[in-house]
DNA sequence: AAAATTATAGTAATAATTACCATAATTAGG
DNA sequence: CCTAATTATGGTAATTATTACTATAATTTT
């Protein structure tokens, strides 16, 4: 059977399946705990459709590639950072929501499985290369994004706000060996100041039994010494998967 | 142009792009308070691949087909059911889950958008028909599925333990108008019977606020008459997104 | 050396949770 | 028809958690 006609043969029998490209974008925050800002990264698009405007980050997926490393490659190319955190957020596949969708493209569907990472922003680098630029934009004051984009950014930044809460994601992001009031600032940032008060924030976490003081204390500017911390994995295993409030 | 040719350059073009087919499949339980047991909804492949295993029911997109459409669509054909809650979980992708990733379909890429959904089993009838069998298994004795679908399962199973939590889902499965009891033999189905106290759900559950009271009275078998209620969506509306606990 | 700054511990008032108990209103069984 | 069993509902006291502070310690800044 000669290649044209096998692939007839399998278009009439998938009789009107969609064919997909399917594509990841990234929601990649990142907290700026100085500043008391949360920026989110975006790439303007040099390339039809949506020439010249804003959008997520993001590639279509390789042959061979899996989902996450089609996240790691697209995050990877535009900022250096090791500490993040990732997780795969939603699949955005309504028909219609990409241009390219068009009568001549044979019905080919695009999906994209949105990621959101979350890093520091004094820890992540942005790798600037002539053939596209990218900018951290404040959460609050992005422009109108390509694609479904505005969508998606929404919906990541509601999973980070819920998340936060939840889940032990800011010692992914924070380094092995942090201060109480590192920790802190970082909920500060994401989750608004009056949250919580320093010194009750303290005892909560303590409380969980999850972190770990080294002894070692260290100055950070004026004021008395900070012990630094660890996250003990260990500890928080048996805690995984229940409903645990961390504010 | 000619079709073909226009294939071969749109090829060439896309370099080592993946081409995907995506299938939507649906991790349906139904909570069973009278036998106290959770089910799954399982399907018995009657193609290849996997033929004659058991797996979750899914379907591929078709061409102008959403993602949510497909899932209920899936659904709507195996059970008939008038209140049902239903949000997607995750997306598989990763190369080589399904086995008709062969180099002789050109290296087409199966993916999963996997949807969990939750029914009552007494308001859920099965549709059988010749061409296909369904049946529920409870959830903690599920025969080795097809493809990845144990895990598709498990990660349905997990979230809904969560989502019931620290979300109203109960209300969209149950009727409109229900007595507490039935809301705590939902709960405690889904989440064994220690949780908490009956009386203790009920103070917790009408603290919240988002429950009214139709002053209607029902009994239920022996004793007292129990109040029906109704969820008050309007006042929980501004509680959404907020990290609120259920139990 | 004094003032400012930050870390940390602690405390009293308030609120929430928990493990119960009491009573009301019905059905079930004789 | 009467009593026992059953379920719904309201309540309470003990415990625990949260909150809004205060006090003190250990450092840097001036």
């Amino acid at each position: 059977m000669k290649i044209e006609s096998f692939k007839l043969k399998a278009k009439i029998e998938s009789e009107s399946l969609a064919d997909f490209k399917v594509g990841v974008d990234n929601v990649i925050f990142s907290v700026d705990t100085a500043y008391n800002r949360v920026l989110v990264l975006l790439r303007k698009r040099n390339e039809e459709p949506f020439n010249n405007c804003w959008s997520l980050p993001g590639t279509l997926v390789r042959q061979g590639e899996s989902l996450t490393d089609a996240a790691y490659r697209t995050l990877a190319e535009k900022i250096q950072v090791d500490n993040l955190y990732l997780e795969q957020l939603y699949s955005f596949g309504d028909p219609g929501r990409d241009p390219r969708e068009s009568p001549e493209s044979f019905g080919v569907r695009y999906l994209s499985v949105s990621y959101f990472a979350l890093v520091r922003y004094e820890a992540a680098k942005i790798i600037n290369k002539a053939n596209y630029s990218v900018s951290w934009y404040k959460v609050d004051e992005v422009p109108l994004l390509a694609f479904d984009h505005d969508k998606i950014l929404k919906y990541g930044w509601n999973r980070l706000k819920n998340k936060l809460q939840y889940s032990p994601i800011a010692f992914d992001v924070l380094p092995a060996e942090f201060t109480l009031n590192e920790v802190y600032q970082l909920y500060c940032t994401i989750l608004g100041e009056n949250f919580s008060d320093y010194s009750n924030f303290r005892s909560r976490l303590l409380k969980l039994g999850i972190l770990s003081d080294t002894g070692v204390k260290v100055s950070r500017g004026a004021g008395r010494p900070a012990s630094l911390y660890r996250f003990d994995s260990q500890a928080f295993a048996p805690l995984k998967d229940k409903p645990l409030l961390f504010i």
